[in-house]
DNA sequence: CGGCATCCTCCGGGATACTG
DNA sequence: CAGTATCCCGGAGGATGCCG
């Protein structure tokens, strides 16, 4: 992130600025299905902190990928969803999920044969 | 990346543990259209360092991403391209690809904007 | 040319505590 | 409930130098 003056070299590094940060791949994947309380996305990512909830939610909002609702009322309310312009990455979510769902086994598997031989 | 016995919450995860890495998308990117020798790389990533085109690279490799291969020659020539499996992950970094082209001058905009607004 | 090895810096990100 | 505010540590990642 904040890449201030950075050119980008390639469209791709700054589609990865965007949504490559630690947490925002989970967090845009659960926006996208439907908007979320912060207590919800907090409970659905048990080992996230609040603190960087709201970092990644504050940079998210800051790109102009998600909406911050505020209700005004106790206790507070407040309600995370994708913008219009958030909306844009869906074929990219999409394409990630697809990808994950197919690969990721194949992926943790390399990882840790890999790391039984240097064990070895 | 490593995330060895830590359980993905969703595949997106996994997907961008994989292509997230700081270099990854551009060098991705690169290997998309052709093989490139390492000085190739590195000579258009001005700013990245040998040592970490060397470390994403090996990573990629690990993952079954990326093929190394090694001439053996004086001087030496050393060829990255991408495996089939990593050729799945084509529709994704063309989503990227096609994202960041439409969107990435609004991005840095936004972002500009953003930090003359934070200097008042 | 294409690397490791070393050293060192910086900041991402966790833990904890407090507030409207 | 939905945040800030501090403190602090580990590791990502830069700079530099040596090697086959």
């Amino acid at each position: 992130m904040e890449n201030e003056l950075c050119q980008y070299i390639c469209p791709v590094e700054s589609t990865l600025d965007v949504i490559g940060g630690k947490w925002k791949g989970i967090v845009l994947y659960k926006l996208l299905e439907r908007p979320r309380r912060f207590s919800e996305l907090k409970r659905e990512l048990p080992t996230i902190t609040q603190r960087m909830l709201t970092l990644q939610l504050r940079e998210l909002e800051e790109d102009g990928i998600v909406h911050r609702e505020i209700y005004k009322q106790i206790p507070p309310k407040v309600e995370y969803s994708l913008t219009d312009f958030g909306k844009t990455l869906e074929p990219i979510l999409l394409a990630m999920l697809t990808w994950g769902g197919q690969y990721t086994s194949q992926i943790i598997e390399r990882r840790s044969t890999r790391k039984a031989q240097s064990a070895s």
